[in-house]
DNA sequence: TGATAAAAGTGCTATATAGCAATATAGGTT
DNA sequence: AACCTATATTGCTATATAGCACTTTTATCA
């Protein structure tokens, strides 16, 4: 018993040691009992005990005894719930698609009166703090971060967007991609292109695979091969929207069209294009995803899918509100319709116009 | 002194008691002392103190005693701060600018374990019931809404940003928008731009009046002589900036070059310029504010002064946290430099370049 | 074996006492 | 007025003891 720790310190450690050592798991060794054991006084092991009582490790029954208070069962709730993205996403909750999400979800909770948390992992402590404060989590899901919606899980109820995480008990709410960039490719068409280039987002999720799994659908449905040469990899980034660019420049015979798998990569291809002398949508037709803010500000305006953010946000909300009030959720699994936005950034072929 | 009541209760509620008559305001009698003034034995005074203290009634200083805790301080801390837009800023969090902002201070936040809720104003009572589980707020605030200014501060502490309020006790962290707009004016000069178009913020506000005082002085400075039908009184909005831009167009003689409030407007003039066949900025020149993220992604890449995010992001917190700790703030009131930053929406004017 | 009484266990309230480290106050000196 | 010393004040830690109301366990008796 180190003499710099006072008494009622050391008994508190003890009881939480034994507590993490599974040496105690429910009723405690009476005070005067443990008083003896530990070889101080009772009042120091009361004192030692209330403390734990008021932070929530131990609670008392009259007569009965002193119990270990079980995790998760007797958090207060806070009527605040969290929307979680996690750290490896730079700009953060500035980033255009998620800043709408956020917004709408806040509208949502704050007419059930739950207020609404911004969080990330960057710190790993703070993530830790955090989700203690919270009565449920919205998390945007990717496959790379299964492990903190594991973690998100064990403490509060989470519902996932964006992408369905692997425990397909976590509810999710996920746009139709497939569909989205299916029709995008059907447009597109429809303006006579036959050589239709696309950027990829990042191919380790679902997002990713169904919006490139879209557009390959939509070209053999309107009787066009697929060409690997007219795919670029992208990230979902302004920058792999000019290096997507870059690279259908270098090709000895450019894409008539480009679909992008978001509007930043779209934003990014304009830029480049145009630098090298291209007009859009006169030379080469572009269509982004997302309908983020400036798709419809920037010159040309651009044909966009528009990601359905409010009922997204709505979905998310109601899921888990139902979780929080240990409700069934009806449907686990939601994938909502994206609708095509037509502006200014795609025109006929020059085919088609000379004809 | 009532049988059923036990006596450590009895002295809480007579502490409570002379607190609500003010017989108590400050520091309490020792402990020893009120002991024998109650007749309490001292360890029963210990307890109902410690209880107070426990419940955020009363707080102890070892060595010079035990004082009441001040209202706003009576909640226990949950560690958990509020950034505040008022519900009339219609794209709420999800606008580029406050987006960057709150983004940036979530960062600072959570280094220090201090999670960080967005909340609005649109539910009165969804408002005040968030107020009461934050720590503090950090509000974007406007003249027009002191009243709900007034409202946080009478519940939190609250420290704003963007225009200081009209209570000047209150912190504020805002932009030197007056030299930012004379060094626009100044750049634009430099290009030799004499008839130079200027778009307002609202007026309703001090950013809105140093922007265009700075305009005013920027040109007094380069010795162009002030011409109200240059100016163009706006709103902050994309539309305003494609109606600013019509105004212009409507002139016997156009400005050469343009600067807006903010990027927003910008946006709208140079969607409208470019749609009349005017090339930015060969035929015309267009100066933003705030260095939103697509300003460095559009076509052309626009000039615009850059806000210091991160440091007003930096100071807001910071001033918060000593407010939350009652310490004292050493700047009441910081105003922090923004900074041009030049890309592709400027150039010399057609008679410098022909010289 | 079942019922009852006694004993033991349990957290709760209350008091008394001693001594510690740090700070504040009072008094004296230069 | 500034400095120093002694004393008082202050919350803090720790121990000991007594007895209460209630519940659980054990022992005893029919």
């Amino acid at each position: 018993m180190s003499e710099s720790v006072p008494k009622y310190v050391f008994v508190e450690n003890y009881i939480k040691e034994a507590i993490r050592k599974k040496q105690l798991v429910d009723k405690l060794p009476g005070e005067r009992v443990l008083a003896q054991q530990l070889g101080v006084s009772y009042m120091t092991v009361r004192k030692s005990i209330d403390n734990l009582v008021n932070d929530g490790v131990l609670y008392k029954v009259p007569t009965q005894g002193t119990f270990v208070n079980p995790d998760k069962a007797n958090r207060k709730k806070t009527r605040t719930i969290g929307y979680f993205l996690d750290s490896s996403i730079v700009a953060g909750i500035s980033s255009p698609y998620y800043s709408l999400i956020f917004n709408a979800i806040e509208k949502y909770a704050a007419k059930e009166n739950y207020s609404l948390v911004y969080f990330s992992d960057a710190d790993k402590e703070s993530f830790k703090k955090t989700l203690q404060k919270l009565d449920g989590v919205i998390a945007t899901c990717f496959p790379r971060i299964e492990i903190t919606i594991l973690e998100i899980k064990q403490t509060v109820p989470v519902v996932v967007i964006d992408n369905s995480a692997a425990d397909k008990t976590i509810p999710s709410i996920i746009i139709d991609n497939f569909n989205a960039d299916v029709q995008s490719v059907d447009y597109i068409c429809s303006l006579g292109h036959r050589r239709i280039g696309f950027m990829t987002g990042l191919e380790d999720s679902d997002v990713g695979k169904s919006r490139f799994a879209g557009y390959q659908y939509g070209l053999s449905k309107n009787a066009i091969p697929f060409d690997s040469t007219l795919v670029y990899r992208g990230n979902y980034s302004y920058e792999a929207g000019i290096e997507g660019a870059e690279y259908f420049l270098s090709l000895e015979t450019m894409p008539t069209a480009i679909i992008c798998a978001n509007d930043s990569m779209a934003l990014g291809a304009i830029q480049k294009l145009t630098q090298n002398g291209f007009d859009i949508p006169n030379d080469i037709s572009i269509v982004g995803f997302d309908d983020i803010e400036v798709a419809s500000q920037i010159v040309p305006a651009l044909t966009t899918v528009a990601a359905p953010i409010n009922d997204i946000a709505q979905h998310a909300f109601n899921s888990l509100k139902k979780l929080i009030n240990n409700e069934p959720v009806e449907h686990q699994h939601i994938a909502l319709p994206a609708r095509l936005v037509i502006r200014q950034s795609c025109t006929k072929t020059q085919e088609v116009k000379a004809a």
